[in-house]
DNA sequence: TGACAATCTTACGTTTACGGAAGATAATTT
DNA sequence: AAATTATCTTCCGTAAACGTAAGATTGTCA
């Protein structure tokens, strides 16, 4: 409504970012701020909200060069007829890389839990201290199929 | 069954990834082959599971660093009693990193799928092609709240 | 109007997770 | 046995996403 604009710092700090990553966006064709007549950078809300979206890519772990065509696709979308389809195209491709991932977690969320409920079982068992939380244990010795646990079991 | 190892040609080839990965997860201290008196290395059948749980773990973002820990809870595991608490308290951690994951996932998929749903009505319409995919457009304009879209539209 | 803080540009440094080449040795194929 | 192919160690290179220091300039506050 006001018009407000932040300086860099203001930014960053406002962002929970450091200075540093808000002009390394810019150099990398992300974003381009307002300048004062002396070359002090100025962000707008709107500025604000598009570094915003960028910050969240990246810490969802997208590459710079993956958050550069989305946001490249303004230029080709301006310039007419069958330019939608490509954005359409692009969040599609988008779509499937993002929801493969969340499977992908989610099958190890679940592991884990399966993981979890089985060295609770193992805390409160009355087992020789020597046989506890090992894979001789008996309640965990059939429950090889757990792969993440081969990370913690014997390697041989 | 019969004890079969690999060498480390065959190991890549048969976890789809390089030797030099293979070598670095060893120089990283998350695995150590079986040495021939000559020093080539072999892996066992669990070396292959190992290798397989920490391939895994790096596609989905996690640092060798992160998986060096969980790797290591075997020895603390071994040392007796409190021991499978540290287990616990790891796999606990864990997984309310990756709930979050998966949270911040899904709600990129929601918005993207909202995107999705705008970009082919406007495909569809029948405005004029010069505001057909622009922000002035008619059927987008109202639809702001789509923090994503802001990478795409205009910056001011 | 100092003084101190914030910003600017330029440019080199850093970390992670490997890639790739060199030169030597070992294993396999013919 | 000779030729090829694989593996070994050592070490330097690389790309991404910033960190950080230097030196100059600009903004701000008592």
């Amino acid at each position: 409504m006001t018009g407000n604009t932040y300086k860099i710092g203001e930014a960053a700090s406002q962002l929970a970012t450091s200075i540093r990553s808000i002009r390394y966006y810019e150099e990398e064709g992300l974003i381009t701020p307002i300048r004062t007549q002396r070359g002090t950078r100025l962000y707008s809300e709107k500025h604000i909200n598009r570094l915003s979206a960028i910050l969240r890519l990246t810490q969802l772990g997208f590459s710079i060069e993956t958050i550069r065509k989305i946001a490249k696709l303004r230029e080709s979308t301006n310039s007419g007829d069958e330019s939608s389809h490509l954005l359409e195209a692009c969040l599609n491709e988008a779509l499937t890389t993002i929801n493969k991932k969340v499977k992908e977690f989610e099958n190890l969320s679940v592991e884990i839990n399966k993981a979890m409920r089985i060295v609770k079982k193992c805390n409160g068992c009355t087992n020789e201290p020597s046989t506890r939380g090992c894979p001789d244990c008996p309640v965990i010795n059939n429950l090889n199929n757990i792969q993440l646990l081969n990370l913690v079991w014997d390697t041989d």
